[in-house]
RNA sequence: GGGCGCUUAGCUCAGUUGGGAGAGCAUCGCCCUUACAAGGCGAGGGUCACUGGUUCAAGUCCAGUAGCGCCCA
């Protein structure tokens, strides 16, 4: 083996011999065991939440897969309509072209060259963290098999009215000519300001107060064209006696009501609000109850069309109604539109004041363009009745969630469900099916012939498809049945569905978790998994969430090949969004990765991401970590070097011949038994964190600090038995192959490569340990009494390096040990461990001394009534001594008054539990005999 | 406005039913000891955000305050 542990020389040929011996498959026997992949989106490659998400899926599935069950981790992408459309339209436009330039064809063939590039890239990537999905069964939510599901379930759903057309408000993007759903909105703050606007009162009305106007205030005030009413509320004195009158809309001349209207807020502005229900949804609420006109004034651009036009609530044309648009307005974008608004209504002395607000501003997640309520023919999923049985899924029990707590938000969301605008104006993705004839009569089927049959509609109708396409959740939502063949009747239906559990973020649980319930349990009656891990988003080590734009993302695959700065740098800096950024990235990287980022492994960062995945929802990532389970797995790949030093070419047993066990090799064996146990506890609640700390601490605190150390004495001394050696050989070749047996689901790469050759030591041919069975807790391998001794010897050793310590004495020097004051089990044990004490603590000599024996000064350490003693002569500086020893007595007496604070308390000792008070005394005593002991110490230092 | 969460060592975080505050990294000291200097051995470091309550006993349970964050309207 090399001397050093060096992951890029393992890392790669594994995996390719992984993949082509088919070991990803599921095997076809043994309890169904299924993880869906969230598909990732074909827009570029995956960052460091997916490669989390990853390891987590990959470590469940290769340890159940070595459980023996029938283990499927599905793979597959998403077409993710919106964002890998503006991907390929943004490099056309590179180029100078449209998609419109190309046409539609010849888009969506540019779109399917895209998605072979960055599939590539997000499939290397994937092989590269080492995830072991079925490759056979790679899907794609465009591809054939989800392309019938999509068909068939919006036929089903048209069929039982789920699906209907409306026009409706939507979530307008202008920038991309799109829908979108409330979910691809964010809200964001912004500094705006408030303007009050006169509306004179029509037919000679006036106000309480006298005035021939009333004052509503607007964040819009573009809006105001496409006005129908204005609304106060119906216990508002001030316009108590306005409701039912009418004002004169300035600039369009439309007399529009006033009504009374419970919406309205009292307190804000003015306490008169204009209604515009084509433009706002809360007034397209408020307009719906008074019937006040839809009246549209936008186009597509979100600019100012050359005449209104109106619509009633169930979308029919309303042209009875003034729809001017003043002249110099038609064409106009809606911000100069406002200007022009606000310009206007201040030379009609009808702009009353203007003040500062701050507004939520509703933007497109992925454009950033202001999203525009707008009215449009759209098709939706009514979700009311799709609501109820995945509601109850998760409230029976059926779906869990874990942690727990967020089935509050799954419970939040889905009572307040609003139906689902599925159709947008795209070109890339799945083509509603449904058809118009030339009177625009709508069908829908699975295709055109179809719609002609069932419709009886000969070839002299002529018919043409519906040009939107849909929401590429509504695919995503069919991914636990798509993917296992339906609506074919198919095996891995029936083996996969439910599957085992679902992992991935907080942030999709609307958009695909609930959706995903409510499709399947619609379709297959079953619900699509049985649990939901919900993992935390991964941030910077600052707790800022990593973006392109603040250019402090980092490519898994960077930590495990590491990279150069200015590479680094160059990554960080290109195809930003805002190219003003670059400096200041530029910067920051610099700063804070001046020497590059070194190689890690994708096992340290596998590991890396286990240890960190707690239950808390913010996991900031700390390269430091990464850095530390490298130096891990060194540590690993040094032990297994040492094993190999001491075993290859020797008899370890593995032919049979009496092995016999040392305390030290019993003592490694029940430890092991503990970390089987702990390590499954922990698996099984996805506590990935406890996991990794298992296992670290068995590996490194027990394998490698105490066992391998304790194994030398056994080897190297002359004096060993054959039976003796043949034993610590044994153990060390087993329980290593065992821990890299516990090892591999969260570290693949370097268990797979040691285990190659510890395996046949340990008696074992075969070819992979991906397909062991993973280790069984052995009730028989459990000591106590191995465990209370070790701790003993290792108590010894300690107090002696404690003393070396802070004494000073270099570890190569060995020094004389006197045990003085110990009971028969202290003189037992060290009969037994002799020669252990003498190697790890470096001793020169032991002697046992009875009380009262004559002793020489010395320093001193303590373990319950025994104590240690080196003599000081040539070793030890008195003065320091005296120090170390004076600062143990501080120590103490603090502790013991504290405990005899305590005890002196009647409360405490009349009602604590007698065990708690009894623990309580013998600390006392304790600690008081220790402290006597110590300060003879100090008596006896000070008479030199 | 409604909901959820966080505050523990310099940093990143554990702390399961209330009963002697932990890990990793960083820091300091000694050591190139034959698996490992990507290392070993040892050490220092905390008013568990604050206030009050329950309790013999609170990082842990309850109420409130402050600060930070997320989701929804």
């Amino acid at each position: 083996m090399e001397k050093a542990y060096n992951p890029s020389d393992i890392e790669q040929k594994w995996y390719q011999k992984w993949e082509s011996s088919d070991y990803f498959v599921a095997s076809g026997e043994g309890n169904p065991y299924c993880i869906l992949i969230p598909p990732p989106n074909v827009t570029g490659s995956l960052h460091m939440g997916h490669a989390f998400q990853h390891t987590i899926m990959d470590t469940l599935t290769r340890y159940h897969r070595m459980k023996g069950d029938n283990t499927l981790w599905q793979v597959g992408s998403d077409h993710a309509g919106i964002a890998t459309q503006m991907v390929v339209e943004r490099n056309l436009s590179a180029e100078g072209q449209t998609r419109q330039d190309l046409g539609r064809e010849a888009f969506i063939d540019k779109v399917w060259e895209w998605k072979e590039h960055s599939g590539g890239t997000i499939t290397r990537q994937m092989r590269r963290l080492g995830d072991s999905v079925d490759w056979n069964r790679e899907a794609f939510t465009m591809d054939d098999t989800c392309s019938n599901a999509v068909k068939e379930v919006f036929v089903q759903l048209f069929k039982e009215d789920i699906i209907y057309r409306g026009k409706r408000l939507v979530n307008w993007d202008p920038k991309f000519h799109t829908a979108i759903s409330d979910l691809e909105v964010e809200n964001i703050e912004e500094k705006g300001s408030l303007w009050h606007f006169r509306y004179p009162l029509a037919n000679g009305e006036t106000t309480a107060d006298g005035k021939s106007y009333i004052v509503v205030a607007t964040t819009r005030p573009e809006t105001m064209l496409g006005d129908t009413a204005v609304a106060v509320h119906p216990e508002d004195e001030r316009y108590q006696s306005l409701v039912g009158k009418t004002i004169t809309l300035p600039l369009v001349g439309r007399e529009i009501p006033i009504v009374a209207d419970e919406y309205v807020d009292k307190e804000f502005g003015t306490g008169c609000v204009k209604i515009t229900p084509a433009h706002d949804f809360n007034d397209y609420e408020v307009g719906k109850r008074h019937n006040a006109p839809l009246v549209n004034i936008f186009n597509d651009n979100a600019a100012i069309r050359n005449t209104a036009e109106a619509f009633d609530y169930k979308g029919k044309a309303i042209t009875d109604i003034n729809l001017m648009i003043p002249d110099g307005y038609a064409g106009l974008d809606r911000f100069d539109a406002r200007k022009k608004i606000i310009d206007d209504f201040d030379s009609l002395g009808l702009l009353d004041s203007i003040k500062d607000h701050t507004l939520q501003t509703p933007r497109g997640d992925r454009s950033g363009a202001v999203i525009e309520p707008y009215l449009t023919d759209q098709w939706y999923v009514a979700v009311e009745s799709l609501a109820k049985p995945a509601i109850e899924a998760v409230e029976s029990g059926e779906i869990k969630f874990v942690p727990e707590n967020w089935s509050k938000t799954y419970f939040q969301w889905m009572h307040n469900l609003q139906d689902w605008c599925i159709s947008r104006q795209l070109w890339w993705g799945h083509r509603i099916p449904a058809w118009y004839d030339e009177d625009g009569n709508v069908y829908v089927g699975r295709d055109d012939e179809e719609v002609r049959k069932d419709n009886n509609l000969d070839s002299s109708v002529s018919l043409r498809q519906d040009e939107d396409v849909l929401d590429t959740w509504f695919s995503s939502a069919l991914w636990p049945f798509a993917t296992m063949g339906w609506p074919e009747k198919t095996k891995e239906l029936e083996t996969f569905v439910p599957s085992s559990v679902l992992v991935t973020g907080f942030d999709i649980i609307f958009f695909w978790v609930a959706r995903m319930i409510m499709m399947t349990k619609k379709f297959i009656g079953k619900v699509p998994f049985k649990e939901v891990y919900i993992t935390g988003l991964i941030r910077d080590e600052h707790g800022q969430k990593m973006s392109k734009s603040k250019g402090n993302v980092l490519d898994p695959i960077d930590l495990i090949d590491g990279i150069d700065v200015d590479s680094l740098v160059s990554k960080r800096t290109t195809g930003l969004m805002n190219p003003k950024d670059a400096k200041k990235i530029e910067k920051r990287t610099r700063k804070e990765f001046g020497e590059g980022i070194e190689s890690y492994g994708t096992d340290a960062l596998r590991f890396t991401f286990c240890a960190l995945a707690s239950t808390s929802r913010d996991i900031n990532f700390d390269l430091g970590r990464v850095e530390g389970n490298r130096n891990f797995c060194n540590k690993i790949w040094n032990a297994a070097r040492y094993v190999l030093m001491n075993t290859e070419g020797q008899d370890c047993g593995q032919n049979g011949g009496d092995l016999q066990l040392s305390l030290a090799d019993r003592w490694i064996w029940s430890r092991l038994q503990s970390t089987i146990e702990d390590f499954e506890k922990h698996l099984t609640t996805y506590r990935f964190d406890l996991v990794s700390q298992a296992l670290f601490s068995f590996i490194k605190n027990e394998y490698c600090d105490w066992y391998l150390e304790l194994s030398k004495p056994v080897l190297n001394d002359a004096n060993s038995t054959a039976e003796q050696v043949r034993g610590t050989r044994h153990t060390l070749v087993n329980v290593l192959e065992t821990v890299l047996r516990i090892a591999h689901p969260l570290m693949p790469f370097i268990t797979e490569e040691i285990w190659q050759r510890i395996a046949p030591l340990a008696g074992i041919k075969d070819n992979t340990i991906m397909l062991q069975s993973f280790p069984k807790f052995d009730e028989k391998r459990f000591d106590e009494a191995a465990a209370d001794d070790l701790e003993w010897v290792k108590n010894v050793v300690v107090g002696v390096r404690n003393i070396r310590g802070e004494m000073n004495i270099s570890p190569a020097k060995s020094v004389p040990l006197i045990i003085h004051n110990g009971s028969a089990e202290d003189e037992r044990r060290l009969n037994e461990n002799k020669t252990f004490l003498m190697t790890l603590a470096k001793l020169e000599s032991i002697n046992w001394k009875q009380k009262g024996d004559e002793l020489p000064v010395s320093a001193t350490a303590l373990i319950g009534n025994m104590d240690l003693l080196i003599p000081m002569a040539g070793l030890i500086d008195v003065a320091a001594e005296k120090a170390r020893v004076n600062k143990e007595i501080d120590r103490l007496s603090k502790d013991k008054e504290r405990f005899a604070a305590k005890l002196a308390n009647p409360n405490f000792a009349d009602r604590a539990p007698e065990a708690v008070v009894a623990k309580e005394k013998e600390k006392l005593a304790e600690t008081e005999a220790t402290l006597e002991k110590l300060k003879q110490q100090i008596t006896q230092l000070e008479s030199l």
